[in-house]
DNA sequence: CAAAAATCTGTAACCGGTTACATATAAAGA
DNA sequence: TCTTTATATGTAACCGGTTACAGATTTTTG
């Protein structure tokens, strides 16, 4: 491997004079210049990128903590923090912690250790020891654990109101929410915002409670639809659940949309590769991960956020589990 | 941030026998461990793993190139060489490369910069840069661009053949194979698998390509079945382009599994949330993750690989899409 | 009991960069 | 013309570890 030395024998400078060149920051002359381009050149060297994070404790990467990128939601959302990084020079480390707290904290000392230069953290966690012990910018996404921390995510509130609307303007009358966990800040949120629709009409519902996985919605949508046999508007948290009790309702062939809306929430790809397609509340994935990522930087930068939470609005994404208007 | 030197001091000794300590090298005294442990813990030291890369030139990272995180078969078999690299205490770079081969000359260059220890890919491009340039392990991964390199793949001719098989034992007649790109190691398999039994048999059939996406395979499936009404079974060369022409059928009210059976490849979970689920050859994508990666870091550890080419076995994977025996 | 071998420890060089500082020269100002 | 200032460059310390080597002490061996 060509080092910065190399470099220097060969045009006859010393390293401090290649280093210049590199980084562009001092006096260099126009002779010594041309000689070390040349050099640079000829011996097709690159910095070493170890030896300068050693020395300027920054690495150029960014760490990404996502609960499980088989969860079809992240997977999107990765890729647009990947892309925003790329273009920045960034390199993205993805990191799966499974909810798990320790994990979380197993991740967050390597990547310091590793020097990274920045964090975007999917967890629900409270984060006050990455908030204090870390000097690095901490960027939550999509789930919030630490108020104080800058924070990009969609308007789950608002979300949770519209599916509730949507349902309604369709003709449900008899409407079910699946919420998703409690403590995940987005599903309590869908669930505030739906439920503040419900009782703004006056009206009524069922409320069951399902993570955000298929076996689990398949068992309780058996279970649900054998219970509420009148029910014909569900609100699912997010559209895993939502697949599931579509799933359900096709093999009892109960009729969707006529019998029974679904709507669910997020906005993932798959909810356009089945038939019906999924009607859902869309949130704006790829550029929630892609502003995560440029706040990130910013904040890298040493640049100040405006805000501390970012909000994106959420948008009705028309399927064929629900019916027309 | 507390350094080796810190370390020393507190317990009274040299850097050298604070290392010989950390790395159980070398002659260390009981009093001296003893020491050095203790104040170890009262200062939390933690080696600094950048400096420690640059001296040993190698960092406990492994480089994981994909096409693209977004496709569905991925995310699981990313999961599978995370938990693995994990385990053996490494960490994983996730790189998208998105089968452009600038961008992944550029990624290899940039993670063999950062004294990457092993780099797994899933590229179908020629590697010998890559082989060549980096003294590194490379493992491919599904994909196989390379013949010199180690792979890990599944049996994707047998799993075409067996999916021909299976749709001629079901009773199906007039066959079509939805073939993936040429050019594509696991798809030209697959094609000459399937291929293989249709010859076998004396059959005939309808051959057509598809990227592996969700909007080529619906439009293509449209014109599909207009042309070809007779088909009554279909194998797709993945599960994407499976789910489109699942969707269309149930859209045009092809009666699956009746008049038409469907059978795709890859197993990814997605195929389970549809109804009727997905008929697939399902590989044992969490396996080949966890393989490759195994794999790798064996080879990081200078052991020898047994054989060039670990070949897994695929398996059909029941579904509704095609109908009993 | 002396020599050889094993154990212990510190100094300093090294990994490959960056930069503070000293020094030298050229250009500008008094 | 003599300072002063701007330009140019090299030396050496530094980032935080690892390790070759040398020297000192202890243990083993003959």
């Amino acid at each position: 491997m060509t080092t910065i030395k190399d470099v220097a024998n060969k045009a006859n400078v010393s390293v401090a004079t290649v280093s210049r060149v590199l980084n562009q920051r001092g006096y260099v002359s126009e002779d010594a210049l041309s000689k070390v381009l040349q050099a640079i050149k000829e011996l097709d060297y690159q910095p070493n990128s170890v030896a300068r994070t050693l020395y300027n404790k920054t690495s150029n990467m960014i760490g990404l903590i996502v609960p499980d990128i088989q969860n079809p939601f992240f997977p999107e959302l990765a890729r647009a923090v990947e892309d925003v990084a790329n273009i920045y020079g960034y390199t993205v480390v993805l990191c799966n912690s499974d909810q798990d707290e320790k994990k979380e904290r197993e991740y967050v000392d390597a990547l310091k250790q590793k020097y990274i230069d920045g964090l975007i953290m999917s967890t629900h966690h409270q984060q006050e020891n990455v908030y204090s012990a870390a000097n690095i910018p901490v960027v939550a996404l999509d789930r919030v654990g630490d108020e104080r921390l800058p924070a990009v995510v969609s308007n789950n509130y608002n979300g949770g109101w519209k599916a509730a609307e949507y349902l309604v303007e369709r003709g449900a009358t008899r409407l079910a929410h699946i919420r998703g966990p409690r403590g995940i800040t987005s599903s309590e949120e869908r669930y505030n915002g739906f439920m503040a629709y419900i009782k703004n009409q006056g009206l009524d519902c069922v409320i069951e409670e399902c993570p955000f996985q298929l076996n689990p919605a398949e068992e309780l949508a058996e279970r649900f639809y054998a219970a509420h046999p009148h029910i014909d508007g569900v609100f699912a948290s997010n559209d895993v659940v939502a697949a599931g009790f579509l799933k359900v309702a096709l093999k009892q062939k109960i009729p969707v949309p006529d019998r029974l809306q679904l709507i669910g929430f997020d906005g993932i790809a798959f909810g356009h590769m089945m038939y019906p397609e999924l009607t859902t509340v869309a949130q704006p994935i790829y550029e929630m991960g892609a502003l995560a990522s440029r706040l990130c930087i910013k904040l890298i930068e040493g640049r100040q956020t405006e805000q501390l939470t970012n909000q994106l609005p959420v948008q009705i994404q028309l399927g064929g589990t629900t019916r027309g208007a």
